[in-house]
DNA sequence: CGGCTTCTTGATCTCGATCAATCAGCGTGG
DNA sequence: CCACGCTGATTGATCGAGATCAAGAAGCCG
């Protein structure tokens, strides 16, 4: 039952197979074999969509299986003690949920779609074996995690050492390289999240994020309506973004040699 | 006991094994049988141990090798753009450095010895190897990854949530429990590291560090002088680092300002 | 000792939080 | 179709935690 007719029972729901998925350069599945592919395609399971506000599983929930984002966008959020609660990731197509709940065995926080979404769930169990046979798989599985690692790394010094202003463009440049991976213009996109959900995550009051976003569009950095946005000076975002007060730096290098 | 000569050539250096380390139980080897203990055993490379502000790698360097502190510790710093600087990680005894390198095939950051400080070198493509072949030691590897994940998320809440206190208290309670979980007692130990790392770490300045430490110790919190901290109120310095302004809970508690 | 770095303590300043009010969107039901 | 209410977004005014500046104290080591 596993090489030929792959798993007709699950591709039959929304005729999809990872074969067939234009996302399966960015996922898992990269760098698989042609057959590979196939036996990773039967140890996924498709799920009906969720609405925007449904979660894909609760702060506490066992850990079973890892979901990969199909198309649509989630958020992460962990909650503390008291009703405070704070978001600690947002996910966009291809993208890997549920890494972080492996030592645990438990979820670390709820994940939340932020618009109609679609996953492929992954059983762990499934996935470790099949990692151990298949070594590019394995090897994607690592770097996955490792890229996950960095990132928090990345935002670790963000949320140290940044001002609400290099915050906010970091953000913005973040999101538009994820949507360009994934085949989207990086200059013109929908905010999938709302402002409260940003300042949330960059730990910035709404009004910050506000008024900050009211300057970049004053210094035509880019233009937003609501959730449409155009970026349109990526350069100054970027130098904004990287500009930790190196101003010294950069003036430094036209008399340093 | 065991299936004798082992690995005589690494061995020698300092008669060191992954049988005889007394933080066997706490790295990777956790889990394994004996005789898979030995085949990890003859994968570890020894090295000579580092003096303290010695560097483990450079930012940049490429990824061939994680490591596993043996004894000491170290601190993780990127370098951003400018000659910026930030602390993303401590690295103590049985924890496992470079992890977070494997996705980019090059190191993020520095890695520096706060101390002297010994580590195993483990060659990341022998570990793979031998994941393949070692469920428990394939699990044990994803469940450290993934801890790292969860630990960098509490740390983003940290950072973007807590009040100066409240990221001191945190701080060291999690240095007490990481000491306990490797044998010393979590109540009094020497601080590794500087005012000034700590408050790099934590996003504050030295200067916050010092007024917040002293504080600590006039409310009988700790004593601190120099590096030598005796935890003298574990239970307040936990109530403190989990409120998250839930005062109502603690009122009885403190009665002076 | 003297020349370091690290730590502490005090005095001010600032960025962004908080409080408050208004406005814009948007779905719901009359 | 519009009135209504609700949530999210903007804008202004004030406040405060913690950064920054400044100066001394305490280790630390050749």
């Amino acid at each position: 039952m596993s090489t030929s007719v792959v798993g007709p029972k699950y591709a039959h729901r929304h005729n999809i197979r990872c074969q067939t998925c234009s996302l399966s350069a960015l996922c898992l599945p990269l760098a698989l074999e042609v057959n590979d592919i196939d036996q990773f395609n039967d140890i996924i399971r498709r799920r009906a969509p969720l609405k925007k506000g449904e979660t894909l599983y609760c702060q506490g929930d066992s850990f079973t299986s890892v979901f990969a984002v199909r198309s649509g966008s989630l958020k992460q959020v962990s909650h503390d003690g008291a009703g405070d609660e704070q978001i600690t990731n947002f996910y966009l197509p291809s993208e890997l949920i549920g890494l972080d709940s492996i030592d645990e065995q438990a979820h670390p926080g709820y994940v939340i779609a932020l618009e109609t979404t679609a996953v492929c769930e992954i059983p762990f169990h499934h996935l470790d074996t099949l990692a151990a046979q298949l070594p590019k798989l394995r090897n994607q599985l690592f770097r996955s995690m490792s890229k996950e690692m960095s990132d928090d790394r990345r935002m670790l010094r963000l949320l140290s050492r940044k001002t609400a202003d290099e915050r906010l463009a970091s953000f913005f440049i973040n999101l538009a390289m994820r949507f360009e991976r994934c085949g989207y213009s990086p200059y013109s996109f929908r905010l999938p999240m709302s402002r409260t959900d940003i300042g949330n995550y960059l730990g910035l009051a709404v009004e910050t994020v506000s008024r900050i976003l009211g300057r970049f569009q004053q210094q035509n950095m880019m233009t937003i309506q609501g959730r449409e946005v155009h970026i349109l000076n990526l350069e100054g975002l970027n130098l904004l973004a990287e500009a930790q007060r190196c101003q010294e730096h950069m003036n430094g290098l036209q008399h340093d040699t």
